[in-house]
DNA sequence: GCTCTATAAGCATATATCTGCCTATTGACG
DNA sequence: CGTCAATAGGCAGATATATGCTTATAGAGC
């Protein structure tokens, strides 16, 4: 889709918002199936078709920085009797990018410029 | 289907015979999704229906005994970036019903009373 | 021999992540 | 402003195991 430098698309503002929501409490983390079920039960049968769309969304952050993910301990999986999970947190840059976007909305001259892709 | 007492279907006397075919081998371990692709590709296109099939037949012969199984160390799967897999081992009973069915074989008056359900 | 029921098989989906391939879209650039 | 190319999205399937629900079948029992 050729994205405008810098530019985040909903999905990926969506996913950063709900991962600053948690960084407030005891437990920073989240992790891609947990974010898909949570978008499955409130947007309504967005199914993002297998997941393939978030992953790759999860992907695109961290290698911009936004993202920051380490591999849960597979002896803590094994106990629970499922598959690993990776463990995703927001990282200061994501807190930034997602902080200017919230600023282009508030002045809607700048919101093109900045590529706010949020609609 | 109600099956007749310690009778072997067919594919439980695939898997049996697999799982013999390694006893003699520097590893005599099978996992069940390592069993689906050798039928997949042999047998062409019994796809067993998800697996579904397959795994419960595994099931069924470890309540048996016929199989023993373990979780692999969670570590190893983890280092090979894939999720875990239950190891099955055939049993010296496994060997011996597997046995069984042969000689069965061998004197047909008896196939019936056996039980050979491996057509 | 015929009916009844236990159970295997089929279909679907959960858990969790990832990749390939094709299409659609959209910003970039002339 | 129109075309082109980069890339996001959709679809599918791989890796591994497991369970719920329905249907079909085959043995048991009369």
């Amino acid at each position: 889709m050729r994205r405008k430098a810098g530019a985040l698309l909903s999905i990926e503002i969506a996913i950063l918002q709900a991962g600053i929501a948690l960084l407030g409490g005891s437990d920073p983390e989240f992790h891609g199936y947990g974010i898909a079920r949570e978008m499955r039960d409130q947007e309504g049968a967005r199914s993002l078709t297998a997941h393939g769309t978030l992953y790759r969304a999860l992907e695109r952050l961290e290698i911009r920085g936004l993202l920051a993910s380490r591999w849960e301990d597979p002896e803590i999986a094994a106990a629970e009797e499922r598959p690993r999970r990776r463990m995703y947190r927001v990282t200061a840059e994501g807190e930034a990018a997602v902080q200017a976007v919230a600023e282009s909305v508030k002045t809607p001259a700048n919101a093109l410029k900045r590529g706010l892709a949020a609609s």
